[in-house]
DNA sequence: GTCTATACTTCGATAGAC
DNA sequence: GTCTATCGAAGTATAGAC
């Protein structure tokens, strides 16, 4: 006797992953997230960028929020590749710093989190990019600062990537919306600390 | 001769700002953008949650758009109207972190921002408000930090605003999303740095 | 793998009666 | 101030030919 284990839908037929052709698709639908935000990407609209029918979206993708999952893991896949190039020999604030400064577009996590709160399953993708990111910087932080025995003030390595990953959405979100006040001051005051920091004994 | 100064459409007629009914449409097109994001605020959804008819919306409000705006100034006007109470006799890093943790709906200000991203107007509305609470804020902060020569480690009180504001977003984005790695590490440090700093002199 | 054709839904917005 | 009626555009998704 046969346990029931196919879908009672057959299910239409979905493109390979590989295909050239898809990969197209989540490039036009990263520009047109980028550009104008998610709800500018429709199948029609990805369509049209890709200069491909809107129909092949949906032959590559079982539903747009699929679409919307794919273009954002490989923007993770990125970034979390990036950062262990980044972290695998230098774990110190300054690398860190770096590293949470210059990841692309916080108008493209912007997006995200707003749709995740609709999409449950883009929600849990996110939270878990989230989590992998921080623990792969705490592993390096904690490394680096262990061997000088901890940062000052009792700040605890984690809350410093809370702190640092806070600073750097709000400063590249208000940027966007052309609120900069207090941007250079803040940006001056964090080079500053980190070059006392890297170098705690005068004349190093 | 009369300068022509009116427009060439007739303009369709717009119901009085201070309708009940108005405020009613407003009350739940905010319900729905706090619940299931911007997307979901459309005129015929609005309608209905409001046990209104959809075209109500359109009799009062120009366009969706000017539904968002009016969404988005109600709420930054109560923010600001709280913050003016709470600042207008202690400008202290206590009352500021208070103000800033208690603001409610850091979702509110993600929709808003990612909407900013295609509408220019609302663009102006979001940046115009976040420069008034931050100068608000500043005054307050500037006059309270006077008084006791400056925050530690030449922090200017502006980075000290920008700071927090990364810091208080962020957490509530991610306790949305579920992902809460290092709060509690990183708001018992604040709460103890805030302690310090009120208390300079022990026993005072 | 890509096409045409199409079903069905929902959207913003307006006109005009009451 | 609210109603009915409606237009035209755009959305997701599917079926089936090639």
């Amino acid at each position: 006797m046969r346990v029931a284990s196919t879908p009672t839908v057959p299910a239409r037929r979905i493109g390979a992953a590989t295909s050239k052709t898809r990969s197209q698709l989540v490039d036009a639908a990263e520009q047109l997230l980028l550009e104008e935000g998610h709800a500018a990407v429709t199948s029609r609209r990805v369509g049209a960028r890709a200069g491909l029918k809107p129909q092949l979206v949906h032959y590559y993708f079982r539903s747009m929020e699929d679409l919307f999952l794919e273009v954002f893991r490989r923007r993770a896949d990125e970034n979390l590749a990036r950062a262990e190039r980044a972290l695998s020999e230098d774990g110190s604030l300054r690398t860190l710093w770096q590293l949470n400064a210059d990841l692309r577009g916080a108008a493209f996590n912007v997006e995200f989190v707003a749709l995740a709160n609709r999409h449950e399953a883009i929600r849990a993708e996110v939270a878990r990019y989230a989590e992998r990111f921080r623990a792969m910087q705490l592993a390096a932080l904690r490394k680096s600062v262990d061997e000088r025995g901890g940062l000052p003030g009792g700040l605890p390595p984690v809350a410093a990537l809370v702190l640092m990953t806070g600073l750097t959405q709000v400063l590249s979100l208000e940027r966007a919306l052309g609120v900069t006040t207090g941007h250079d001051e803040t940006l001056a005051f964090v080079e500053r600390l980190i070059d006392t920091l890297a170098a705690p004994s005068a004349g190093g």
